[in-house]
DNA sequence: AAATTCCGCGTTGTATACAATCTTGGTCTT
DNA sequence: AAGACCAAGATTGTATACAACGCGGAATTT
């Protein structure tokens, strides 16, 4: 991801992918002392390293007992989804006010290659990937909020990110996904701020449910 | 506040009441070296408190340069209470719904004692102060949404705390304050989410333009 | 046999020492 | 005189060593 300039950071983004990718599992205890004889270095940038895990809750850290990666239940899972939809709805009636014109274009030109890619079945797996969160991205970005930008982007999508590699690959449903998005910037397109809340809200209500029935079948086993 | 286990957590708890009182100023520089003389230990111990309080936002760090109180632009200062606005207008919707009836019950009884602080105009200057976060703390925990929470205690407050003293104590219409708060509470104990989520909305956004006028008169100078 | 206490080991928290980087002051050049 | 370059000092990043705490098993007691 970014350049770390410093061995702390380094460590800090191998475990943050490691963990994002399930490699570590939830509960999964980091010992200091193995990360050390894993990544190299000392004790001290180890420790570091697992405070920025911490800061952005990948990993629970408890005074003299050490540190886990976070194992979240099913409460709490849905209570950051619950903000997440709140959240990410705000920013897309922000960016309905504030996305310059040429941004609105690039974004729509961003669609029209979506749908290029799932119309020629290729791409499918792409768009599910990358695809949907470059959308995303673009939207709370174009809320024009760093503070909202660092919430969603920084901390929430981690953890969603995290559980979206338990629970299979986000949703089977791209061309349904696509549409929405297209409508959603049709909304942003035509500056109703109102339309793009209540459009992006749903859509980010429909994975959620997607979720939910995903995890109460998981429970199930 | 609560008790140090170790002696990372003490040095971060008082830096970060000297951040928020404003003894340390925006943009100021801390010295580890100097930190180290001041509440003693060694280096490990006062870096480790350093990073609790990058992990809040109250600190900002740049690698081989050292950590500095942060210092918020308008810009910035003014994304922090938009999203603010909507998570806590969220979680008074929440509470409206989630919130027992023991707890509405305690929340009436919360600003009856308000009300008579008030009118025997001796606690002014404390329903300004604890009284006016003790409300909001309790539709936050109302909410009964862990990450929410979290976000606004944890994260937004101490910010917001922060720089509510550098421009007077917050708002000087307890009186108008107090009955925004009562029909909040109505609201919520009459079960009407959205209502509760309209008014609490408004209650901010009364404080919100309060401070914008007041920063809007300070960069005068 | 079950519960409890205590001791030993391993882990984390803290202190000290060394290396790498940035900053500051001065000198030199243009 | 203004700006760039360089070296010394200070500061941060990293490594190693010591201290404090928690956990787990064995021995003891009821």
């Amino acid at each position: 991801m970014s350049e770390a300039q410093t061995l702390a950071e380094k460590v800090f983004s191998e475990l943050a992918t490691a963990i994002v990718r399930g490699e570590l599992a939830p509960g999964e205890k980091l010992s200091e002392q193995a990360l050390v004889s894993r990544y190299g270095g000392s004790r001290a940038p180890i420790r570091e390293a697992i405070q920025k895990l911490e800061a952005r809750n990948l990993v629970v850290r408890v005074p003299h007992a050490g540190a886990r990666v976070v194992s979240l239940s099913f409460e709490e899972l849905r209570d950051i989804y619950e903000v997440r939809l709140e959240l990410e709805s705000m920013a897309c009636r922000l960016a309905a006010e504030r996305m310059s014109d040429a941004e609105v274009a690039d974004l729509e030109a961003l669609l029209q290659e979506h749908a290029r890619s799932i119309e020629a079945d290729q791409g499918l797996s792409y768009y599910q990937k990358s695809g949907n969160l470059d959308f995303h991205y673009r939207i709370i970005e174009g809320s024009k909020n760093s503070r909202l930008h660092q919430m969603l982007c920084g901390d929430l999508y981690h953890i969603i990110r995290m559980y979206r590699y338990r629970t299979s690959t986000s949703t089977e449903r791209p061309l349904q996904a696509l549409k929405e998005h297209q409508r959603i910037v049709e909304a942003i397109k035509s500056r109703d701020p109102q339309l793009a809340e209540l459009l992006m809200r749903r859509h980010i209500q429909a994975s959620l449910t997607n979720l939910e029935t995903r995890l109460a079948h998981e429970a199930r086993h």
